[in-house]
DNA sequence: AACTATTTATAAGA
DNA sequence: TTCTTATAAATAGTT
């Protein structure tokens, strides 16, 4: 979105990179939250800056929800997961 | 971003916060890896559905970056951070 | 930090 | 739930 369309991938230029940073963490923070309130999800987002700074949004805590996080990863049982690294079939959708 | 302006608040029906849940959750996942790319940057995405599903993004590893989080937490003194729950000032700048 | 031309995201609807 | 379309938002390049 913007003067004109851009390649993703890693911005050269260090002032530009640090700008586009900006803009755009400012843009997902801002969604993680929309998220978090119109469809009452729990959200966690950590971003750490290539210079090494923390930014971080938790609709509730981040320590509980990464406690939440780790429990099911150990437990993927209680209620079923959909990671990108775990794929899997949604509970009770598509299995009528 | 439609065809029509909608308040930031849970929704009320239950199918229609199914569905707004699916597409913003693909977006806000589509810019958590853009930001990541672009600007060379460390991402973790935790995202729980109302029905408990878990979705996540980590542009390394999950646990690497949930390590360095708590790193960060107890030690904020090796890079300084602002996260949104310890408000702080941005090192270098705007300050002289 | 502000300003816009454009690209994207997405709310409704099919 | 996937596709379409009108419109709201985000943002790339510029100042």
């Amino acid at each position: 979105m913007g003067r004109g369309k851009i390649e993703i991938k890693r911005i050269d230029n260090a002032t530009s990179r640090q700008v586009t940073f900006s803009k755009r963490r400012s843009g997902l923070f801002k969604k993680a939250r929309e998220l978090s309130i119109l469809c009452d999800a729990e959200v966690g987002l950590l971003v750490f800056s290539s210079t090494g700074r923390l930014y971080d949004f938790a609709s509730s805590s981040m320590k509980s929800i990464i406690e939440r996080y780790n429990e099911t990863k150990e437990d993927p049982h209680q209620t079923m997961n959909a990671s990108s690294e775990a794929k899997n079939i949604p509970p009770g959708i598509g299995c009528g």
